[in-house]
DNA sequence: AGGAGTTTGTGAACGCGAGAACAAACCGGC
DNA sequence: GCCGGTTTGTTCTCGCGTTCACAAACTCCT
């Protein structure tokens, strides 16, 4: 986290923006479909749902990739974020614990569209081994070190119960992993230099519901409505 | 979200501390079921992984509910801060969109157990509608106007494709719901007063490659590795 | 009762990110 | 070749969030 590759740019561009780099990513390639293929930073911000500065921020932090008095020529721009994220090759990546969301991130067809491809499904239990999901075998937990051997996978992804998350992120770990996406509501503790994202439901919709609470006892503006 | 009721306490709580409350909520929780009585900010802040000192100032804004030279009692602030929240009461929920990320949702436990109770199931697809999914019909997505006054629903989760989503959203929003848990990948404008938050599984992942693309380019530390 | 030890709650400094505003640069027409 | 119009890239300012450091307050022991 602290030294890079002297040899490389390096240039360190603001965790803020790296967030954003990939909903930019995702509008470009939409537009790129419509057939558009010049685009000011008005229209790709407002495509990306950002204030045009920022989107005009961030960007400067890559390079200057667009033209003054034109805009931005949509298929390079989206070449550009695109490497600079480091999806211009597919990323291996294994599943751990293929329960019902499991299931569901196994067979969703946004990864393979957008750098990554799942290589494996493990799971601890056996009764599951005799599944394919999504085209692939569901294997035993205990196969990972080789199967991260062997594809060089850098990213895993834990869907387990809570309980058994932190002895996967350890075994993920242990085989060279330092890349993790975290569903199972647990905190995860992990060396240095590997990094951990966590997406928990729950903890959404109770910001949702903190919201909610806060806007009033009832739904009283914008909806009519006849008194019970 | 400018005015308040200014009955009520309305010390508004900063959006960041919001976003821990819940890690916080569920740390308790789990040292309630392991018959902690009571706990320093210390303890509490390595259970919720943060810092001991921004732990204590989101609690700060909460009230002063810890007893200096002692902590904090366990049962009493996990009660603080669920009511706080507002997830003392179950809020009912509506999810639209029932592919396989909706039926991982519809079937995940930690709704139920967080204070959300899934009141319905809807998809625009009518050969579903003779499923039965974690024990919810699902109905016909024309529904959703007579099930969010029957119900009171305040929350929507979308779990559609990215094209359906906005059309789910708009619909949501005329029947009343003005909090918004989002899924499908694309942006979604919603008036004022509307709530939306995104959870999107790409976007994770290429984050997480970027800082992998950053850390060097292969397993250089911390594993031992046979040249191929 | 008093003092030592512990832990909370908060005031202040610091760094990062958001947004506005503007200069630099490019295109097209004359 | 020059000028007006347009759009980017950047500078500056402001506000929020994080962290440090410490005073206030509580318990326990003597």
């Amino acid at each position: 986290m602290t030294e890079r590759t002297p040899t490389e740019a390096a240039r360190d561009i603001p965790e803020a923006t790296v967030a954003r780099l990939p909903v930019y990513l995702r509008a470009l390639t939409s537009l790129a479909e419509a057939g558009t293929a010049t685009c000011s930073s008005e229209e790709l911000a407002s495509a990306a749902g950002v204030n045009s500065a920022k989107l005009r921020k961030d960007l400067s932090h890559l390079g200057s990739y667009g033209t003054r008095g034109v805009g931005y020529d949509v298929e390079y721009l989206r070449y550009q974020i695109a490497r600079e994220i480091g999806v211009t090759q597919d990323w291996p990546v294994v599943i751990v614990g293929i329960g019902n969301l499991g299931h569901a991130l196994a067979n969703f067809s946004g990864f393979r569209s957008r750098g990554f491809r799942v290589v494996a499904l493990l799971d601890a239990d056996p009764s599951r081994h005799a599944e394919q999901v999504a085209g692939v075998d569901v294997r035993p937990f205990s196969d990972l070190a080789a199967i991260v051997a062997e594809h060089g996978v850098a990213i895993g992804v834990i869907s387990t119960p809570a309980h058994a998350a932190q002895d996967v992120a350890d075994a993920m770990v242990s085989t060279g992993i330092r890349s993790i996406l975290n569903f199972a509501p647990a905190v995860l503790s992990v060396p240095d230099g590997v990094d951990v994202r966590k997406v928990d439901l729950s903890i959404e919709l109770q910001i949702l519901a903190y919201h909610e609470q806060r806007k009033g006892p009832a739904g009283l503006e914008g909806r009519l409505e006849a008194p019970a």
